[in-house]
DNA sequence: GATAAGGAGAACG
DNA sequence: CGTTCTCCTTATC
């Protein structure tokens, strides 16, 4: 269950930890044997139109005549709700504001949870992303201990009870608990009419159509989700909805779905929507720390973003392999002829493995965000200041900006790699603790010699072309076309924001000495020559 | 003015 | 300690 702690930060962040999905009307309808013995389940309504969260969503007299299946067994927070817990439940007006689609057996992993969920292998892979305009948040403050129970839902001020019959109230307890089994009682001898509206909710199915969703069985989420075939499902819909606000910033950036395909002033225009989108720590002179277009900003590793932006990289990393993840997936769907796959019930694709690396990715920056609780300010103005420089980079290394990936010597690759992240993701394990990275371990080391990293320019003349390129490659001559952007690509692998050319240049004539260079027999002009071996 | 060349010392890992 | 960064002067294009 959310607590309101949780709920504010879920706004600050503006996605929340994967709720899993099932039919309540499965809960209630299905004449099921199972017992649910879990703590900290998360009752919810599914409903298109009655978007409420957790407990606060039932309506009081709905909810204390709900019918309670005596199969199940439902959790023990639930039955020791007080009577001012229940007074503190939101009117029907104010519970229509609240957005839950969800159903969640687990806590939002926040700093504040404390109590061990009944599905490990829930909370370590289901993350998604979740759209901010669409929260809705109750006026609550943190709470107070910041651990989340039953009581929660004190915070939740302001709401009125509409109705509230007292006979529910157990009559053996003299706190007022709920008793449960007195409920269970009664629930049997009352007529069905009695529960139209809460029928109403859950016979709603409109939620289904909408996110073209069939009905999973609880049998699927409890006792046995530890299998990659029970996630799949859950794992495709976070896909989907990554898939979707990805073609929501990509139809209001106007950028391409597949980050390869950036230019690098489109990559100043992801970052700076990214940095708002999750009301990050703006990045000073963001177009110096990352000069990159797409693709080469997709080859950075998690702790290439963490070093040129402490604050924010590992976000910013996690989100373009969400990115990445959401565009090959929908790549394989083309290629597949499958567009229709992202129902619960459907098998997943080749692109679950990846989404899942960039869900974990996510969960880790869940964990970041809310460990680093004061960069999480409530100050809306954090991205005030943030300046994207346009007009940084040269037409040119627009037009250089080709979707594929080379990384090997030679260079020339072809257009074969038709989904090059799918490469580029299996390539590097990903890690999904970034508290707990090594070093070292990056796709890009900054511990590389000039020249290799002149060498790494010059093996990828779609990208890098127009800056540097080989004159004579057989003789190991090259030429500097834009000092600018490669001593800019240069400072920024070194983490060297004030390299320029002429620092460049010196380091490299250091090279005349050590036979790793050698000058060129007629001397031309940003034109350099390898010595034999470092030629190769 | 931009670049090349190179000396010298500092910084860094 | 090796490599690179940084600053500098002088020369060349």
């Amino acid at each position: 269950m959310f607590s309101s702690s949780a709920f504010k930060e879920t706004s600050q962040s503006s996605f929340y930890q994967q709720q899993t999905i099932y039919d309540l009307n499965t809960l209630l309808s299905e004449s099921s044997t199972a017992t649910y013995g879990v703590d900290n389940f998360d009752l919810s309504l599914l409903g298109n139109d009655y978007q409420f969260d957790s407990y606060q969503q039932l309506k009081l007299d709905d909810a204390l005549s709900i019918e309670i299946d005596s199969n199940y067994q439902y959790p023990s927070q639930l039955t020791q709700l007080k009577q001012e817990d229940l007074n503190d439940w939101p009117s029907s007006q104010q519970q229509q504001q609240y957005y839950s689609q969800l159903i969640s057996p687990i806590s939002p992993a926040t700093t504040t949870y404390s109590s061990p969920s009944p599905c490990p292998s829930i909370e370590q892979h289901f993350t998604v992303i979740k759209q901010e305009q669409q929260i809705v948040l109750p006026p609550s403050p943190p709470d107070s201990n910041g651990v989340p129970s039953p009581q929660s839902i004190h915070h939740c001020e302001n709401f009125k009870v509409e109705q509230f019959d007292e006979s529910v109230l157990s009559p053996s307890a003299g706190e007022n608990f709920i008793d449960i089994n007195y409920l269970l009682d009664s629930s049997d001898k009352k007529p069905q009419q009695d529960h139209q509206v809460l029928r109403g909710f859950l016979q709603d199915t409109t939620f289904q159509r909408k996110h073209n969703l069939k009905p999973l069985p609880l049998e699927n989420l409890f006792g046995g989700l530890t299998q990659r075939g029970d996630i799949e499902p859950v794992i495709s819909l976070a896909l989907q909805h990554a898939k979707q606000e990805v073609q929501a910033t990509c139809n209001a950036l106007k950028i391409s779905p597949n980050p390869l395909e950036w230019t690098e002033q489109q990559v100043q225009l992801w970052i700076n929507s990214t940095v708002k989108q999750f009301k990050l720590e703006a990045i000073p002179k963001c177009e110096t720390i990352f000069p990159e277009n797409g693709q080469m900003l997709a080859m950075l590793s998690d702790e290439d973003f963490i070093r040129r932006a402490p604050q924010i990289g590992s976000i910013l990393h996690a989100q373009l392999e969400i990115w990445k993840a959401a565009y090959v997936d929908v790549s394989n769907n083309s290629n597949s002829g499958d567009n229709n796959s992202t129902t619960l019930t459907s098998s997943g694709s080749s692109a679950v493995p990846t989404m899942n690396s960039a869900s974990l990715s996510q969960t880790s920056i869940w964990n970041q965000m809310l460990n680093d609780d004061s960069d999480m300010s409530d100050d809306d103005d954090s991205d005030v200041g943030m300046e994207i420089d346009l007009q940084t980079s040269s037409p040119a290394a627009v037009s250089a900006s080709v979707a594929t990936v080379d990384g090997c010597e030679g260079g020339e690759s072809s257009a074969s790699s038709a989904q090059p992240t799918t490469t580029k993701t299996t390539k590097t394990p990903k890690k999904h603790h970034t508290h707990l990275q090594k070093k070292g371990s990056g796709a890009q080391s900054s511990h590389i010699h000039l020249w290799q990293f002149l060498k790494e320019l010059l093996a990828s003349p779609q990208l890098h072309g127009t800056a540097i390129r080989w004159l004579d490659r057989s003789k190991g001559i090259f030429k500097i076309e834009d000092s600018v952007r490669v001593a800019r690509l240069w400072g920024t692998r070194k983490n060297r924001p004030a390299m320029n050319y002429d620092k460049l240049s010196r380091s490299i004539r250091q090279y005349y000495k050590k036979g790793i260079m050698k000058k060129t027999e007629r001397s031309q002009r940003l034109v350099y020559q390898f010595c034999h071996p470092y030629s190769l």
